[in-house]
DNA sequence: GATGATAGTTAGTAATAACTAACATCATGC
DNA sequence: GCATGATGTTAGTTATTACTAACTATCATC
């Protein structure tokens, strides 16, 4: 048993320093020597590790990619009351999204290059988006929301979220400035009692 | 009076084979060579009118880049009735980040190296913010819509259509299916009426 | 048919960077 | 104190690529 390199910490040093590395530049642009240096080690260290540098991303990917169930997140939170639901997915959403960011902006620079790297983002998108649509649906059935196209209205709801997501993970708050809690407050409000003055509307605030 | 390269037709098949090469991979995995070949020109032809790598991409991001005015576009079409305007609005932000959006996709993954090739996203997306923002007082004060936090509501709109755009140039329509149309019809109809049912509300469709 | 502008060809330079090999160091545990 | 395993150091190989230089070819215009 080594005490040298307990519980993978120079692994570890490496493989996060890569990371934020390769959220920044492209693969292409992060060199063996950045990484190194990053993470305190020598290039050779880096070499008896990972054999290559291709090898330094793929185990970062492995260790530090997240795909949760949403199914389960939800099947105990969900009280069917339109607000406090949206608010709860949103927020997962996001959460969701901020343990993936370097994962997410590498997987954009590398999306011709390295396309199986968009699959993270695209399980956690498309299991989000039918549960969404299946909740909608649920909810109509209940009467408790208007009836308008579940997949569409699933369609902006998640591009809302992606888009600040995608926003603040880009260019931090040079565009967005507001919070996620004061976002996901706004955009759900939104949603759920429109913007519009009908014939005789209630009042917010 | 030259009869050969009418027009910059040699300079214009380079540039546009370059933003075509980079918008997929980075600036640096982007090799003169490729640039030539996809042009059909020689290399040293791309030397000979660029002098650098970067000042092909330079010379492509000024020329091929748009930043209108969309207080003129609007002045003469906003009518001051919710829908309507929202649809155009939206329509007209994503026209022209489609418009750009080799230089967007560029700009995106250069945004550490060159971070001056946002200030084409930015200026755009600033301008259109803030007249959002005030279009959404206005129609305030009109009494034509919900007194809820301008500025909130101004981000939370642009993020839904940032959050279209880029997911389709990102992953074309991996994650969206929906066309420009539908999408807009969707976002404006759940922004203006909502989807909660209220009291007594009325019902769409 | 000479001129001048544009493009192609070929050869070369210099820098960078992934990766290899061989040897040195040093702490841990026996 | 010695073996072991992890790391450092140094030197080198090979491929790539931006960029230069010098020469050639083409072609429209005069």
């Amino acid at each position: 048993m080594s005490m040298n390199e307990i519980d993978g910490m120079t692994t570890n040093r490496i493989l996060l320093a890569a990371l934020k590395l390769m959220q920044d530049k492209s693969f292409r642009s992060v060199t063996i020597r950045d990484i190194a240096q990053a993470a305190n080690v020598s290039e050779m260290t880096v070499f008896r590790h990972f054999k290559t540098k291709r090898g330094v991303l793929e185990a970062a990917i492995n260790k530090y990619s997240f795909v949760p169930s949403f199914k389960e997140i939800f099947e105990k939170q969900i009280v069917h009351e339109l607000e406090n639901d949206l608010h709860l997915i949103a927020t997962t959403y996001l959460d969701q999204m901020q343990r993936n960011m370097p994962i997410f902006l590498i997987a954009i620079q590398e999306r011709t290059t390295m396309p199986e790297l968009s699959s993270v983002i695209s399980n956690n998108t498309r299991q989000l988006r039918e549960l969404l649509a299946d909740y909608f649906v649920t909810m109509q059935n209940e009467n408790k929301m208007m009836k308008v196209d579940a997949n569409a209205l699933t369609t902006t709801f998640m591009a809302t979220l992606f888009g600040y997501f995608s926003s603040t993970a880009f260019w931090g708050e040079l565009f967005i400035r507001e919070s996620r809690e004061e976002f996901v407050e706004t955009m759900v409000a939104t949603f759920c009692h429109g913007l519009k003055k009908e014939a005789e509307g209630y009042e917010q605030n």
